[in-house]
DNA sequence: CTGAAAGCGCTTACAG
DNA sequence: CTGAAAGCGCTTACAG
């Protein structure tokens, strides 16, 4: 079973291979092709079940019709349900996806990005901060990228983000109002943009409600070690025992903060509140229920692929810079 | 700044493109290329940076170096780990790796085979029981193709499954010897091998067991709307206010239960015992922690992308087909 | 409306 | 060891 090409179609038909060409990619109408020509040609197709070589089309035109998706970790669940939805919109919008997992190694997040550009229309990147050079040498190729979730402040490149600041502030107005006194931070040490601006965000707010004390900001160094964000966790809460509510500032950093009020049976939210930036299936289930702050993935996916097909379709990179801002919903339960 | 091909390298280095090609490729040896020259070639592709165009050469080769990954759905978290587990393998292996979720949707799932078919060396699939005709196809036509999870009794395709059936009789063991005795299965009916195999490995022992009533047996229709499951749990606990245990054949099932028994206020593990077959972050931080057949992901994923790449490099597809079959692994908790 | 032809950037069998 | 050339399967500007 030979795979069948465009001329043997045209062979089929009896027409030239041009002729097939112009009905699949449909300009029929543009180059004036019959009605009947068209239909017949297409009835063949589906017969034949012939599916045109994209590599040969890549090849000539330069389209891949491949979004490449660099996310830092496919297996985190914001990661895996925003891939999802991009999935889906960029399906509908007539591209695939290649995605890769760059686990904040900027190594690996650079050579990704130099392997896949010859291969993919454009990037959905959500980067991590050594990326960027790369990104700008993306950028000054004119390879259409949306940034997703973090940004460089000083790349103008369009990029779909939280509202971090708006988001952390209505946390700690709930923590605030409801009596908490002394509110404590967790954040990774990340060198990521959007950590800096959750902490920054919560700094700003606790400081306007007179509440701020450093000792209560635990800036934890990143790591891909199994436990030793619950070490620092326990370590700090030991140390600072007079904490009444936790903020972390992300989903995996609240589930190990649990784990750890689970060690050292601490009630939630009578001996302690939590609110977790970055919602989870968990937060649901838990009892207490975990109150927390749920990023508008959906809406972050639908924007992003938007924006990038708008670039990809338009050659317009480059032009007007969007960068979108969108809320975060907080969604109050058990746990404060 | 246009991209550079390898007529320009050649013309740099002062060489024929042939010769660039050879080095590319690695078979400057064999082509018994000089390696001072071999050097040089090198040295000019790096200061350059010049990339080979892919699709250039997947035209001429008819190979891409692309593996297409079609899950269920790569939100869940047993399919994200194991995508994440793929990307790894594969990567190493020189692979990039083009994912898709069918959502069960047998539609999708043929349409996604038929349009990456030509864009990928070989399919990693776990394959819903509509995607048979299609996967057929994919064997005649010598595309390398392996099943993870689920396979066709009729089919012969090299498969990596878990051993659903000593799992679920390692599971049953452990409640009857804990002295339960009204123990019931939760299943979806899906149209599944691998539900299909749970189901009758509970039926099996627990006949063993002589605790075999029928009216144990939940069979959920499969849905994708969100508290179906969770109805027809609830409905099924208070009509069968009498079981002591709740066997739960997969991860999602499990949490929708934990729900139900959360709003019943049935305590866990004295009112009833719960076993999950697929472990879930959830179940380690739920109070009580939750006993579960943890399916090994990683080991899945490194035998599904050997077991690949071989047929790939060997085109021996259809030879000598391979089932493996991997032991999972019952992680005691407090729930039972 | 249709046809002939060039060319995208590689790889490789063949000749030297 | 090197070089010249064909050809993978498309798309599209051009001529009719």
């Amino acid at each position: 079973m030979k795979q069948l090409s465009i001329k043997d179609i045209a062979r089929m038909v009896g027409v030239v291979p041009s002729t097939v060409s112009f009905v699949i990619n449909g300009k029929e109408k543009e180059m004036r092709i019959s009605e009947e020509m068209a239909d017949k040609i297409r009835k063949t197709i589906k017969e034949t079940g012939y599916v045109p070589n994209r590599s040969a089309a890549s090849l000539r035109t330069g389209k891949t019709h491949v979004i490449g998706l660099i996310v830092e970790d496919i297996s985190n669940s914001f990661f895996s349900m925003l891939a999802k939805a991009i999935e889906d919109m960029a399906y509908k919008a007539g591209y695939r996806v290649v995605y890769c997992s760059t686990e904040n190694d900027d190594k690996k997040g650079t050579e990704l990005i130099k392997m896949l550009s010859k291969q993919v229309d454009g990037f959905i990147i959500t980067p991590s901060s050594g990326m960027k050079e790369e990104v700008i040498k993306l950028k000054k190729s004119k390879k259409p990228v949306v940034l997703l979730d973090r940004y460089f402040a000083d790349v103008d490149l369009p990029c779909v983000l939280v509202n971090n600041k708006g988001s952390i502030s209505k946390g700690v107005e709930l923590l605030v109002q409801k009596g908490y006194k002394k509110i404590a931070f967790v954040v990774t040490a990340l060198d990521q943009m959007q950590m800096k601006e959750r902490l920054s965000a919560f700094q700003h707010s606790i400081k306007k409600s007179g509440l701020y004390q450093s000792r209560f900001i635990l800036k934890l160094p990143f790591s891909t070690e199994d436990s030793a964000y619950e070490t620092g966790i326990r370590t700090f809460l030991e140390k600072n025992e007079d904490v009444d509510a936790l903020f972390f500032a992300t989903n995996y950093l609240s589930i190990d903060g649990l784990k750890v009020l689970q060690q050292l049976k601490w009630k939630i939210p009578d001996r302690v509140a939590v609110l977790s930036f970055d919602d989870h299936e968990i937060f649901k289930l838990y009892s207490p229920a975990i109150t927390a702050i749920n990023q508008p993935i959906a809406e972050i996916a639908r924007q992003g692929v938007e924006i990038l097909t708008q670039y990809m379709h338009e050659q317009v990179n480059g032009k007007k810079d969007e960068a979108l801002l969108l809320d975060a919903e907080l969604i109050p339960r058990e746990s404060l």
